[in-house]
DNA sequence: CTGAAAGCGCTAACAG
DNA sequence: CTGTTAGCGCTTTCAG
């Protein structure tokens, strides 16, 4: 009547295509697509029938054949490192996950778990580069990921957290907070409380957050005038914290008091203060980073940096999206941070 | 010479194609499909060549062209619940995850992260069904999600946990350990250390690892003649095993020892058990569920159930891309556990 | 605003 | 064993 389907038994009763919806729709397969991609130049009309027609049929647009024809994937990489299950049981990654996740799931986006694997770099970046994505999201990235930061050039790509710049590698985009000043600020309160020999956890020294609340940590302590040599480095996790704070004690040097960079660390450290009867805040004062179930639901609960992970998230998500339509992002997006005081320094 | 490429202009610099191999080394398309899919029918002569030629092009098939050509998409869904934050913060599924996307991670197959909308299930479902992916991946798995289970009519599907069977539903295939079992043999170390008034706090019950532990208490204690009245839920996180052990011990009742459904619950109940200045072992023993850094780590270190998670994980991806490929795979599969007594009952 | 035509890059019979 | 021939289902100029 229409158009002359010419006896197309291509698609007899399997899965419906655009054709059989342009069929019942009574229009040609380009009006369809047309509405699929919201096109705004389609009549009320037709995009009425056709939206009817693809609600009877419960029309689901093949992605395989849309990628191919529009090269572009809609599918977006979460590049996380080797060590998922550490890495997932970090209570801040798993809430700037859910926030991304979230976000992306509004939309037509399909997120793409990729291990980056240590052993085998090239294969992450080949997989990234080849076109299996229109962008990437990056994790915790050490500062000798460099390949990560060069991506750049290529792939539209957030960072979660400063990635540490390289000479001639381009400028990355990324999301974070102002480690240092959130860790002075955390720091001060200890200072406040009168104490004067304060020890930090401190983070790896190949991550820029680990770094910036270490900054932090001896920027306070400098501006009182106290002395900084109290350090000890763990990786984030509650072990690495637990054996960080019996190097400290260890050294033998009073201690009275601690910011550990990570509330996990913290954890670590409270179970070995706990074991030598150390109690806190009464023999030492405890500050941390990240306001998670283990600052809230430590003994004591600790004093800490509160940050919107979600947020980061959502908002990393939001930036790559952004960037992969074409538009300019900004290269650095700064979120707030909130002192959380529980008196436990 | 060969083929004689008729002024394809189709792919004049940009990335090489399939046909630009072929020509490169001089055999036809085909032939470098058929290399590319590793078929066995290929002259050593022509597969050298088309190796040759893909190497220095650095050619990577086009992953629409071939999923839309083939019908299969290489693709795997991990569906995961709506609260992914709280989810992968608990260490168990951050290493079945991370078992599964390493074994992935050795094939072709690319790991997409679906979020399970619980306000639009249809969502997931429609987007499974739609033939996305080659096959799902389904974590923590609540037993009112009939749709899930379902969905293994038209889809491979492994469950991570045994889902709750429907009536006319079909054999789900999943991967789990003997909760059970586990459970009663646990608490029976409670019971041999003398405790006599052991509560537990269980775990949600629409979850059936919740519910099989929670019997095999039950079990554990009819076998020793001991009532089963001390039972609270939570739901697997810290903070609702915190809230569990007061509503425990709001009832007033003698209480010597607990088994908690899983160490993170345990570690919210040593929690407020510590505020209360009891001790564990000496006021209650405690033994748990799952062997990761809560139960190793807290104060005192838990007697608990060990499982490798890994092993879950890898074992599922195993089944499932046995079962796209179309072979028979069981229904289930029950891995070992094994007790670890640190005397903490 | 809409339809027709021409592919996107690859796989899959089918002859040879 | 290899080449030829058709598409997979959708987007996208380009006319109209």
């Amino acid at each position: 009547m229409t158009t002359e389907v010419p006896a197309s038994r291509s698609t007899p009763a399997g899965t419906p295509t655009l054709e059989t919806v342009a069929a019942l729709a009574g229009v040609s397969r380009s009006t369809v697509s047309r509405v699929i991609n919201d096109s705004p130049k389609v009549t009320p009309e037709a995009l009425a029938a056709v939206n009817k027609a693809i609600e009877e049929l419960g029309y689901v647009p093949n992605r395989a054949a849309r990628s191919l024809a529009s090269r572009r994937t809609q599918a977006i990489a979460l590049v996380i490192p080797e060590n998922t299950a550490r890495f997932f049981a970090d209570p801040y990654f798993a809430s700037v996950i859910q926030g991304a996740a979230l976000r992306l799931a509004a939309t037509d986006y399909t997120l793409t778990l990729l291990i980056a694997s240590e052993t085998d770099p090239e294969k992450s970046r080949r997989y990234l580069q080849s076109g299996n994505v229109d962008g990437a999201l990056i994790l915790s990235h050490h500062s000798d990921d460099r390949s990560y930061v060069a991506l750049s050039r290529t792939l539209p790509v957030v960072f979660g957290g400063r990635p540490e710049r390289h000479d001639d590698g381009p400028e990355p985009v990324y999301v974070d907070v102002d480690n240092t000043a959130a860790a002075r600020d955390v720091v001060s309160l200890l200072v406040a409380s009168g104490r004067r020999h304060i020890a930090t956890i401190a983070g790896p020294t190949d991550m820029t957050a680990g770094l910036d609340r270490l900054e932090g940590w001896q920027s306070a302590m400098s501006d009182a005038g106290l002395p900084s040599h109290l350090v000890e480095h763990g990786d984030f996790t509650p072990a690495s914290g637990a054996a960080a704070m019996e190097r400290l004690l260890a050294r033998g040097e009073p201690i009275d008091g601690l910011f550990a960079a990570s509330a996990q660390m913290a954890d670590g450290a409270l179970s070995v203060l706990r074991q030598r009867g150390l109690v806190v805040p009464r023999d030492l004062g405890v500050v941390t980073f990240d306001d998670d179930y283990f600052a809230a639901r430590a003994t004591p609960p600790l004093t800490t940096v509160n940050q919107d992970e979600g947020e980061v998230g959502r908002t990393m998500a939001e930036l790559l999206m952004r960037s992969i339509e074409g538009e300019d992002v900004p290269r650095v997006t700064i979120m707030p941070t909130r002192l959380i005081n529980r008196r436990s320094q």
